[in-house]
DNA sequence: TTTTGCATTTTTGAATGCAAAATTTGGAAT
DNA sequence: ATTCCAAATTTTGCATTCAAAAATGCAAAA
């Protein structure tokens, strides 16, 4: 098995909250797991530690970063500025073909939107993001907002969906990809903003905060 | 010796040029000058790479991140965006203390301009982007903007410095420290993209595109 | 002289072993 | 019964070792 996909590996691990944050990531387990020695798997754990999804603390091990609302509160700020900025370059440089594609992502994901599988929107949402991001031409910024976003992306499954709410953040996406097709790169970014805001919003007062398990079993004891 | 600080030796290492950009990074001669093993290097090499200042190449041993122009280009391009965020953000923030410590960085680097010194100007103009960039509050945009100018930081000192431009870019710089103090979020956000554009074009004028040292040898034989 | 094929050497990537540190356990004293 | 302390166990971090892959050198053939 490669570096890379190790690295992935832990990271979907760690992304579907299989090790939920806080907790002790368990060397010989996973060890066991990905059949690899610790030599490797430690290698992947410092990569994942610079990424932010793993904190490290010496001779203590490991344990799966738990986000305050200060973290999640910097990161979709800074999610706001790349987006912003992808939004921006993106009108200057998106192909009629690319607009396309992200025209059907957006008819996709309003079906999905129509029947109700929040999954499958939340899946689309995502795509078209991305790609407008990609759009933008810019691996480094293709790079860092993946970083970012990952480290978020925990945190938009647990928000409450209310029919007001997703009503409204369909109507966004409307704006989204008009901006887009008209290639007005300050009103895009500004509409982005705006989503990113508001879904920032959302997330915060559903009150996230991380609690760790430790934390957790002596609540429940 | 913490992990962190051999990730931070061999960055400044890498930085300084000291192994320039494509060249092979000599394992052995890195474990005995740091006096570790290669365990622990290996594991900065990993996180190094996923900075982006090193190249990992499977089986074939890891170099020094070799930048073309369309990766500078790119890399300012993110940093101009952070920036402008980090101006914004700041702007919110600020505390008049900080201001003051900016005016005062800003005075310094001025002297240095006029006294010629080239280096601790660089150095002045660092501390008083890194200051605003901090001022922001937001370690997540802190950290991603250290990560981006680690990479820019190279070609900085390879650009020709003319008094011409030498003096416009003071001017620029007394432009920001008064759009800081006015707190103008939006002027600060504009002065600095400014400023950024025209540093670029100065890098990619120079003709940067890193030789790597193969290249170089066939060059000269 | 240049090129090709093979053996040797070097280097890489990962497993193992070992010492130091931290955690847990068990028992004694209060 | 509870608290505190020391011994035992586990876990961490790193050096070493080992197998596989790549690079190098050399001789033979074109």
């Amino acid at each position: 098995m490669l570096h890379e996909e190790v690295v992935g590996r832990i990271r979907d691990i760690l992304l579907d909250g299989e090790i939920p944050p806080g907790a002790r990531i368990p060397e010989r387990e996973l060890c066991e797991r990905l059949d690899i020695s610790r030599t490797p798997l430690r290698e992947a754990l410092k990569v994942l530690a610079a990424e932010g999804l793993v904190q490290l603390l010496p001779h203590r091990g490991s344990r799966a970063a738990k986000l305050t609302d200060k973290d999640m509160r910097d990161l979709f700020e800074v999610c706001q500025g790349l987006e912003a900025l992808a939004g921006e370059l993106a009108c200057e440089r998106i192909t009629d073909a690319d607009i396309a594609e992200i025209a059907a992502a957006h008819a996709a994901m309003v079906q999905h939107y129509r029947e109700g599988d929040l999954i499958q929107y939340y899946r689309g949402n995502r795509a078209i993001h991305e790609g407008i991001v990609n759009a933008a031409g810019n691996p480094v910024l293709s790079g860092l907002y993946a970083s970012v976003t990952a480290r978020i992306r925990r945190a938009r499954y647990v928000t409450p969906m209310t029919s007001q709410r997703w009503a409204f953040a369909v109507s966004e996406h409307e704006a989204i990809l008009n901006a887009l097709q008209r290639r007005d790169g300050a009103g895009l970014s500004h509409i982005l903003r705006a989503h990113l805001r508001h879904k920032r919003e959302e997330v915060l007062q559903a009150g996230f905060a991380e609690t760790d398990t430790n934390e957790l079993t002596l609540k429940i004891a």
